[in-house]
DNA sequence: AATCTTATTGATAATTAATTTCAATAAACA
DNA sequence: TGTTTATTGAAATTAATTATCAATAAGATT
């Protein structure tokens, strides 16, 4: 199901400002805070209200169209939520960020810690962090 | 080695507001904000100025001496480091958090990731949500 | 297609969080 | 005990986020 169908299926209308907001988030290669986004759609001469970009935001999240990415220094930056159990892989040369998918990910892990500490698991947050195939190879290049 | 040694083999002083900030934080149960460890303080009569909170988590963690744990809706916490490679499980009731050590955790998954998407990965952030063995309790209480 | 209803928007104000500035203070050391 | 200077506290500044409210437009109803 798309996310303009999800939407309206909840009641919630399709709007400029709404549709603005996801093209970005759905063509950018990187986890983007508000106001980075509120910034390229002024430069793309499609701005909104920055405060429109916050109440977006706010909306899709809560309903997991959109997703938040902890960059490398602990800024929130959001990405269009891709489907499935999944996390992301950042890179902490130039940002660009994938995601890989995570089912049985972790089951050992917490099995094990559920033991350890008497906690009961409901819920991980999981990133990784490195470098991207391209900026892979431009270190190669300054280190010949 | 202890954090005031370490401290001042840096050559930075070992100054009452940083003691204060580090007595919080080693008995907290919990991460807190540089708010919520500036009203700990004044509520003790310890108060400091709030622009020292700031700057001493800052410089702190910086040398690892304190560390940021994520909050369940994405709040910064400070906790003070734990020794060798962890991470932490946090209550999603009462905020408490406890470490568990994680040195081979990622190591399946890390090779997984880095053949599926071609990153290199050189960093990782994971942390576990659940419930402490307390609120577990209660839980069970209520359902009675 | 015109009209109605009301969720949503944009502009601005208000709030909250974090950083900067700088004279006064107090760690560390001789 | 005196000297040096990193550090502090208070206030000012900047940045980020949220609240307010009249105007707008999305979607439903004729
Ligand atoms: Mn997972
Ligand atoms: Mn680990
Ligand atoms: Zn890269
Ligand atoms: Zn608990």
């Amino acid at each position: 199901m798309n996310w303009q169908k999800q939407l309206s299926d909840l009641g919630f209308r399709v709007s400029a400002p709404r549709k603005r907001v996801m093209a970005v988030l759905e063509s950018a290669q990187q986890p983007l805070t508000p106001l980075e986004l509120h910034q390229t759609l002024l430069r793309d001469h499609k701005a909104i209200g920055l405060a429109s970009v916050y109440r977006t935001l706010g909306l899709l999240s809560a309903l997991g169209i959109v997703e938040v990415v902890y960059r490398s220094k602990g800024e929130m930056g959001y990405m269009a939520a891709a489907q499935g159990h999944h996390h992301h892989i950042l890179c902490q040369e130039c940002q660009r960020a994938v995601e890989f998918s995570g089912l049985e990910d972790l089951s050992e892990l917490i099995d094990h810690v559920e033991n350890q500490t008497h906690y009961q698991v409901r819920d991980h947050l999981l990133q990784l962090y490195g470098l991207c195939p391209e900026c892979q190879s431009k270190h190669a290049d300054e280190k010949e």
